[in-house]
DNA sequence: GCACAAATGAAAATGATTTTCATTTCCATG
DNA sequence: CATGGAAATGAAAATCATTTTCATTTGTGC
């Protein structure tokens, strides 16, 4: 079941911020490892489940991945140069509670994402 | 230079909300209209550039386009059953923003969504 | 009509991601 | 040590949105 595979969570790790899945696979390539593009892609999907890494989309839709707080938490990501600074949600957790309730939902969760252009773009 | 065909355009407007490319060109065939799927493609992209159309990412990686300036709501979503309502986003607005202006990022958006399970699941 | 630029769209190319499926690695049990 | 089944692996094929190519059509001024 837990297809985390550890060499791709340490690489993942050593990339530093964000990298997609074939960055990855050729980061470990150059490296010598011997690992399939496929491994690296389910690895990746099973450390996303387990709420061990988090994932994004670039401006041109590749999915980006980069190791993640516990903490729930938001994301303010810049479109330009895809900083992403990781922001304080308490007033949308409020928002999405009180949403619920107001329309009787249990088991309540929700996305939420800011974009725009950073200081430096 | 302008390839904004307003085809197009109008179709995005008849589908409401957003709708990916792909939905645009389906929704025109279903409707009769003849027009390639490169077509649509490039009356997109050309609306974005001339800022008449926002373009964001879905999660499966699929761009959606809609029209600057449309109401901008959000919704609750049911797991179950699938049901949406529309809510107020008031407070979301207010914290995107803020948040936006403590980090210095400008031409903010955002998305939210909310979801769980409604009353009759 | 004629020339020439812009628009169109079918088909091929691209590129990320997923699926398939045969093979290999693990692990528990005899 | 087998050995048998379950989980993991990866090469190759399939999928699917999007882009590129290129031949054809359309529009506009002369
Ligand atoms: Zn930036
Ligand atoms: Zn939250
Ligand atoms: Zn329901
Ligand atoms: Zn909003």
């Amino acid at each position: 079941m837990s297809r985390s595979n550890p060499r791709v969570l340490s690489t993942l790790e050593r990339a530093g911020g964000f990298a997609s899945a074939q960055e990855v696979y050729r980061l470990m390539q150059r490296e010598g490892e011997s690992i399939g593009l496929t491994t690296v892609y389910r690895a990746l999907q099973s450390l996303v489940n387990d709420k061990i890494v988090d994932v994004l989309r670039r401006d041109d839709g590749e999915a980006i991945y980069r190791l993640c707080g516990e903490a729930h938490h938001h994301h303010l990501v810049c479109k330009g140069c895809g900083d992403t600074v990781e922001i304080e949600g308490g007033a949308i957790e409020k928002w999405a509670k009180s949403m619920a309730e107001e329309h009787g939902f249990r088991e309540v969760g929700h996305t939420a994402e800011v974009f725009g252009l950073c200081s430096k773009c």
